[in-house]
DNA sequence: GAGACCTCTGGGAGCGCTCCCACTGGAAGC
DNA sequence: GCTTCCAGTGGGAGCGCTCCCAGAGGTCTC
């Protein structure tokens, strides 16, 4: 039972002085670290407990210079980008990970010019002991920040440009690929991709995805309808499909949201989904789930890449070196296609 | 144009030894503090610019006791309830409100016992300078550990029990009053209530207003279907409104999650919206403008929330007493009802 | 021309912790 | 009985910053 303390928060020399010990012991103690006795550790914990005291976070990470902070960076030109369900889960999944380490999550929602400056700003006041970055755009100013810093960098998605040193992404060729295949083996030939945009490397893997698939098949790929994975740019991309290529009788999207905004267009010209037109999507987030009709859709585990975010993070930060990961997709069949 | 400079971080020190004055002086230089001649604080400027000098964060913090972190607690069951777009939309309003003050964002999903152990010591060791908590439920430890804490408290939204010192919520017995209001002016009578959890403040206050409506109008409440606030729960509860009482013609949703699984069911049962019966949502997420049809729904300033939670953080940490916040909702009327 | 009152300045004492190091004394080795 | 070793201990020097304070020198008053 802690007993209930001042609001003056106590210290170790405080501990150290009642536990009748000296303040390195007490520290020892406190960390368990060896070469200290059980007497002497018995004492310290029992003056921790009757002083309700808990080490300040600040003045161990001046003296550890580890903060025990790791950030996720979500950076993008407006902050609504992050109402994507998608960050929700790889949040769910760090948070998780990080949780083990025991390390805190710190949110920047780099948006503004001033957002950036404030993550460039962490990245060289050592204000945490890692970076996660997501959702970078070709040329995002992050990602040269990013090689520039002496801090770890985890990337959630290769940016467009060369690869950076440590990632963890989805198989996204792969799954694209895979979503076409499907559409194409139930006789699907004239297939559109609404592909989200093509400054992002999910943008342009996943385009490149459904490409392949159709030039394997012998099929010749549409030119990329590009949206920026909201539901309205789908529901529009679908809308210009109608008009430029009213022959399309399947459509692979970049991802759910965009696949569900299709579905509505769709709907709203009176098009049934999958006889008219299957849709496929991409992500497999609940949007997909609930769609009507349930969109069919390549699962990537999103959880599982901000776990493995994490970890990478962690691994780096104690001084590891890890290998880059690609996370395996998988096809959802669901009514739509 | 910062010099690229060695790994090793430049301290306070050798930017006034390369200035040529005291680190007393670099220091005030820097905060832009009074009493340094103009020469001085040029020379200092000059300094930091050759050795891209940035402050340490933690040496700051330590010795001016402020973190310059503000904490948000999603409290909950298990991580899932941080899958509702509801929470990222606070979020954004919370992390822009904050970035003005220039405070970092650390969000804390205490779902485990182990995240409440770290929320409880975060709170202790001063790992934040003040904390938003969200999603509490009745007798939440959470709650406790607030009332015993010494930091900065606001609460997002209030919790089932005595209201707490500071908050922001919505009006969410007007909003509900007012919904159901709008379905009993639009002819029907047997109108039911999806509530959610009754253990939260929220759940309680919107079938509180349903109450009320149905009972100002003459009309009898039905007892709470209750949901948790999902999407099958929605669902659900209306499957099990159609078998228990399948005279009813119109529907008042806790959230729009929930509207949206009760559209689904009604779909699924063959019943038409609105002409069969009516649903009406709450919150007004992205969710419910997609719906198939788009729901009618009680609208809150989520992002708003977010902000003002923010402000009144800030203002509570630097010395203010603000007055809790409640904010307004308005009806958004569209297919479903 | 003495006092009051500025602006500047730098020294130094923290903030609360970790960790290196020198020291003690008892056990082990020969 | 001597050295060797090591668990256990506490002193003290940081970590990199802020901020109090005493002091220097100048301006303004009367």
């Amino acid at each position: 039972m802690a007993e209930d303390v001042a609001r003056r928060r106590s210290t170790l020399d405080e501990v150290a002085e009642l536990a009748g010990v000296s303040r390195s012991v007490a520290s020892r103690a406190l960390n368990n670290a060896p070469h200290v006795s059980r007497a002497k550790r018995e004492a310290v914990e029992r003056a921790v407990r009757r002083l309700g005291y808990v080490p300040n976070t600040t003045a161990r990470a001046l003296a550890t210079r580890r903060t025990g902070v790791a950030a996720l960076v979500v950076s993008g030109e407006d902050p609504s980008i992050f109402a994507d369900p998608f960050f929700a889960q790889v949040i769910v999944g760090a948070s998780g990970a990080l949780e083990e380490a025991d390390l805190h999550l710190m949110l920047c929602l780099a948006a503004s010019d001033r957002g950036r400056r404030r993550v460039e700003d962490l990245l060289r006041s050592r204000g945490a002991d890692g970076v996660m970055l997501m959702a970078l755009r070709e040329n995002d100013p992050l990602i040269r920040m990013a090689e520039e810093t002496a801090m770890p960098v985890v990337f959630g998605g290769r940016p467009v440009g060369p690869a950076p040193r440590w990632y963890v992404d989805a198989d996204n060729v792969g799954g694209a690929r895979e979503a076409t295949e499907y559409l194409v083996s139930r006789g699907r030939t004239r297939v559109a991709a609404i592909c989200g945009r093509l400054d992002t490397g999910v943008g342009r893997a996943r385009y490149r995805g459904y490409r392949d698939a159709m030039l394997a098949a012998g099929l010749s790929p549409l030119p990329p309808q590009e949206g920026d994975f909201t539901e309205p740019s789908g529901a529009a991309a679908m809308a210009a499909l109608l008009v430029n290529h009213p022959e399309v009788d399947g459509v692979f999207a970049a991802n759910d949201n965009m696949g569900v905004g299709a579905l509505r267009t769709l709907r709203e010209a009176g098009r049934t989904v999958p006889d008219d037109i299957a849709v496929v999507g991409f992500d497999d987030l609940a949007v997909a789930r609930v769609a009507d009709p349930p969109l069919t859709t390549v699962q990537q585990p999103v959880q599982a890449l901000g776990r493995k975010m994490a970890h990478m993070l962690v691994a780096l930060v104690n001084g590891q070196d890890p290998t880059p990961l690609i996370l395996p997709t998988r096809l959802i069949v669901r009514a739509s296609a």
